[in-house]
DNA sequence: GTGGTCTAGACCACA
DNA sequence: GTGGTCTAGACCACC
């Protein structure tokens, strides 16, 4: 897995670490069990302070993807392939896209174009997932 | 033009009142022309800071969305039907998109379940354009 | 003298009155003697209130461009060829154009550009006034 | 960086720092990733409120002059060497120069006489740039 | 430490 | 009446 993060976007870098690794999930690369590297060590490797990949780490365990041992450290814990997503998520997840929908429809892009630009981008993780697997 | 804001969200009430109007725009309830309330009387039906709505009209004017008048206030400045998104804005949107297409990969939605919700929901904003019309 | 306003526009309107007078005197299209529209007439003209002309022209004869009669109304009182600059114009101007100059610079544009735009500029307005003369 | 504001003047103090440290820029006394101090630092040197210079930070990132970060503030983003304008940009400007051009003819300043002003503070942005770096 | 959000209230500019 | 500017001070998020 091979993360690379944007120390001067917006986006709070906990939230990039979060992300990346959730891509990552999706596409494949990180299967359940997989180990992720420990907060130490991606610090040091990113030039941040390790409270914020425990941070983003934080997250990710609250969402169910990974399982935080002291021993073991985080190991990937769910899958694409783990069962339906837990209710209190689409609801959440379906305001969000909503919103990003309705930003496209009004700058202009068709129905057409959108739906497009999501099968592409969801076929790109499953071509990856075939690969890695 | 109906707006519902949540006080307790962790969303920002500036962005909230943002992302209604682009909703409201995108489903046809707001077209060009269209008066949007004064920041001062918004402010006071929800009960907060005119400043706060302030914000939020001025990010709808840096997107594009609305003009503001000293005279007139704010009116909707664009439509769904006003023609091809600027190029930068397609880069940033996809990948927000291709994060919350993640996010719902990794908690179990099938690629079939996404398309028919992007779907349904695409299709809703065109519903109530057309009824609006 | 042809004017044309934007209602829509962030520039006062009074401003842009302002501006289009002053640009018609540079194009030498209003020349020393010539008679500018009634504050209620131009009003009328443009739907706007007459309060907002007069402060245009008030602006036009604090910088002795017109000369307003209550009798012949406002009349033209400055050519191109009327002299030099009043000093403290000179000054004023010269900050904002600085401030001008410094914001092509740091967004690309090269010193000749900056200059060969200048010059097309002016040498408009000289081909403007050898005509109408 | 040394800047220095007017707090009678009728330009609006946020549009002040602005402008200051667009002038800096285009003078090469601030390059690319040099910081600028906090907002409530610079507000506190100046004796204003910090929002005021939030404000003028906001414009320049808008702008993309300047790179906001949580952890370590505000620092450069464009330098006069940066690249061409973008699209957008060089129409504004061409019309706020044509005005200002025309209040210098109106005024009595000669063509060359403007053009060897304009190029007079451009040289001294490009000599200042010299000798800093 | 940094910036971001929100509140409350003043005064001014524009139309 | 409208929005724009500025002040003062609170609390939170990020690092």
């Amino acid at each position: 897995m091979n993360l690379t993060i944007d120390l001067d976007s917006d986006v709070p870098i906990y939230q990039q670490i979060r992300d990346r690794i959730v891509e990552a999930i999706a596409r494949g690369e990180a299967v359940e069990g997989d180990p992720l590297p420990s907060t130490r060590q991606l610090a040091a490797d990113f030039g941040i302070n390790f409270h914020t990949v425990n941070k983003a780490y934080d997250l990710l365990r609250q969402e169910g993807l990974i399982r935080v041992n002291r021993k073991s450290g985080a190991v990937i814990r769910r899958d694409p392939g783990a069962g339906p997503p837990d209710p209190g998520f689409s609801e959440r997840w379906e305001e969000r896209m909503r919103i990003l929908l309705a930003e496209a429809t009004v700058h202009g892009l068709s129905q057409d174009e959108v739906i497009r630009r999501c099968t592409a981008t969801l076929s790109g993780f499953r071509a990856a997932a075939r690969v890695t697997t």
